[in-house]
DNA sequence: GTCATTCATTGATTCGTCTCAATTGTCGGA
DNA sequence: TCCGACAATTGAGACGAATCAATGAATGAC
């Protein structure tokens, strides 16, 4: 972006260190700021009526945190938890808008970023429509070990717990997975995992 | 858009119209064109590794046809078929990036295309994990009835084969469900449904 | 070091959904 | 009008995953 106006969103932005725990807004509420990561991440949930929780998507540094509810000016369809201390830039929901109608470039970024999450989204879709809980596991595990660069000990990065939930199933029986899954192709040790069979 | 860039871009399109059956483009494949729906509509399916085969989205006049994959130059990850006649607009993919990049006006509908493209697909997700196969098929009736406003006759719009499939379960459980639901609450008569007890 | 708390594992069982198979219904073509 | 093709229903059974319950391991507070 040229730099005043760059210069000029900044001002209506400010910068929040977040300790573990911290919710940065609920599922339902109207957004008010466009949330960026800057440092650490923040996990999206999906609650139910019943009050059944489910983990949705994690965003990482450089990340927009659900940009879609704040150009739709709708509804979060998710909560936004912190799980490890982090830090994120806010910026002024309609400076934002407005910014986003005036700077091409940033318009550019926007879409990007949205078409990206539109794909990542559609790949959890066909997992859960069309894999089974083993199969998620283990494609699962096999993208961990390309996103760590590491062939063969990748290292589980959340809780079982959370990972579970990620993958669409409970924890009793992503447990269950991993253990009939040393069998064979891994070695499970913690959160340790090492690929002896990637096939 | 200004006319004198919509009409530049009017050249590198053509209108198309197709027939029942009609396959868009694969999964897998790259992007050549985005495609708009100007009628009828188009079926998103998404293909297992082991070929089973799973209806992700249905676009309607109006949508673009998955355009995150055309601005990410990324291989489609489902493929478009085509089962009622038809008709799209083809934008030659380079041009149309390129007029999004000129264009604010365009950029800013592709924001909201991408956006509300998102929000849908999250919120699918969130059915798909959070919900059971009866839940699913009741908030698609009252998703139905809402959307035709109907309160209380709707009609199935496609064949039940294709909403299991969209609903992630197979054709049988769902006529198990919608015959189970007989007994409170709705009245079946082939695709016709009527909502006796919407709660 | 001990204790409480949380996380993870394991077993037994139940429940939901899929699969396979047979039957019925529906539509368009010969 | 009969027939074939396809869609939809129904039943029986198998399978997968969730639930409930108990145990074991790790973590942090004091």
């Amino acid at each position: 972006m040229p730099l005043d106006a760059r210069e000029g969103l900044l001002r209506k932005t400010l910068t929040h260190s977040v300790a573990a725990g911290t919710v940065l807004f609920e599922q339902g509420e109207l957004p008010t700021f466009q949330h960026v990561v800057l440092s650490g991440s923040a996990h999206l949930f999906g609650r139910s009526h019943e009050g059944r929780e489910v983990l949705i998507e994690i965003v990482r540094p450089g990340d927009l945190v659900i940009p879609a509810a704040v150009v739709s000016q709708a509804p979060y369809l998710m909560q936004a938890r912190v799980l490890e201390p982090s830090r994120f830039l806010l910026i002024e929901g309609d400076a934002f808008r407005a910014a986003l109608a005036e700077e091409p470039a940033l318009a550019q970024a926007m879409i990007d970023s949205l078409a990206s999450q539109f794909r990542r989204m559609v790949g959890q879709i066909k997992n859960l429509k069309l894999r089974s809980a083993p199969q998620r596991v283990a494609s699962y595990i096999v993208g961990l070990s390309r996103r760590q660069q590491a062939p063969v000990r990748v290292v589980l990065p959340y809780e079982k717990n959370l990972i579970a939930s990620e993958l669409g199933m409970t924890r009793e029986s992503f447990s269950r997975t991993l253990s009939a899954m040393q069998r064979d192709g891994i070695s499970v040790q913690g959160d340790v995992i090492v690929i002896v069979n990637r096939r």
